[in-house]
DNA sequence: TGTACATCAGTGAACGCGCGTTCACTGATGTAC
DNA sequence: TGTACATCAGTGAACGCGCGTTCACTGATGTAC
């Protein structure tokens, strides 16, 4: 039973969508081709129309999930500073450790992401970049620092303090991590934007 | 053939620093408990005098894991603050990126541990507390910041820096990343400690 | 536009393999007398 | 201190199971005339 192209283009979408959530939730390496193709409403059989390895899923699985990252990141970037400041505070939310709204996949699959194959590996890292290149064209040059270096400390901070706050069962040391980093990172920039008092709990 | 109770000790330490090793460089759920006996020198039947499953040597593994460095950030702190800053300079380092010497757990096992048992993450999150308390005992309390919130701060962007560095193929970007945080971390305290000199590469 | 045929997405059974775990057995260790 | 026996660390075969992957088959789609 052969089917359209348009349907198969949509059938393999769902595939990645599926993959990319399962593996964020369980991990890459305890998720199963047939589970995932199961939960996407097909045989496992199929997986092989589409993809020529789990390999190769799993490279468009965490291409995917970063790139939700980098179209937020650039919707953001599109209204100005003042939202860019409010989609970084909400990345630094005990939602986003929790992984609601589908989660980072360098927090949820960082570990098992840098034993990945090259195409994996290559796709995230261009996420990446591309998410500090946007951070660097709203910044407007901070004087005297580089606007890529903060870049670049803020998000490795970043995911440095949900990777953390995920391990301890302690909620309230938990949110604590979020929290310093999230003020820390967040300080010299809202001095400037005048967003100081909102800053309080979240 | 019953071993002697010494042996028999012997034998266990020696699996769990196999496992802890296995487990940082290729994963938790990719490292299988026959292989882990084969490297210790054993077959993998004796595997079950030793441990109830391989969850029960996953808790074990990890709390060594950090323990290693919990023992090293007692040392260093033993000799003073310079020392001290020498033990981070030392984490902050490719060397401890790319996985030699051990490697830190957080990094390499990170989102595998997120998702582990209760006593596998109470045992790293001890660990973690542990470090923390004895970067405060250093610190001599910074005036108009709190110690332990810099302590946290540090430890997070480390794990953060080193997480995104290993990410990356190309090493010039991922030294960058070391070195940013490294830079950043470092500076407010170096210049009271005058360390500032020696801060250059690495 | 209508017909004939090649393509190929999806099914479901099957493959070899390694996983975590169990178990009967061996024989040196440790204990009780 | 010497003997008799229970303990138990380690062996190696076996367990059921799910893994990633392959394949013959089906039948609707898309193409060539």
């Amino acid at each position: 039973m052969k089917k359209s192209k348009a349907e198969t283009a949509e059938t393999h979408k769902r595939i990645v969508a599926v993959a990319a959530k399962a593996f964020k939730e369980k991990g890459i390496a305890a998720t199963g081709v047939a589970e995932i193709m199961s939960t996407a409403g097909l045989t496992h059989g199929a997986f092989y129309r589409h993809f020529s390895s789990k390999e190769a899923l799993v490279a468009e699985a965490a291409a995917l999930s970063i790139e939700v990252f980098v179209e937020a990141a650039e919707a953001a970037a599109a209204k100005g500073p003042p939202s860019f400041l409010k989609y970084l505070r909400g990345y630094l939310t005990s939602e986003v450790r929790d992984g609601v709204l589908g989660g980072c996949p360098v927090v949820q699959m960082g570990s098992e992401l840098a034993r990945a194959d090259a195409t994996t590996r290559e796709g995230v890292s261009n996420g990446l970049r591309q998410l500090i290149d946007i951070a660097v064209k709203i910044s407007g040059d901070a004087p005297g620092t580089s606007a890529e270096d903060d870049a670049i400390f803020t998000l490795s901070a970043s995911i440095g303090a949900i990777t953390m706050a995920r391990l301890f069962d302690d909620p309230k040391f938990s949110d604590r991590i979020v929290n310093i980093t999230k003020r820390r990172l967040l300080k010299p920039v809202t001095k400037i934007q005048d967003e100081n008092a909102k800053t309080s709990r979240v």
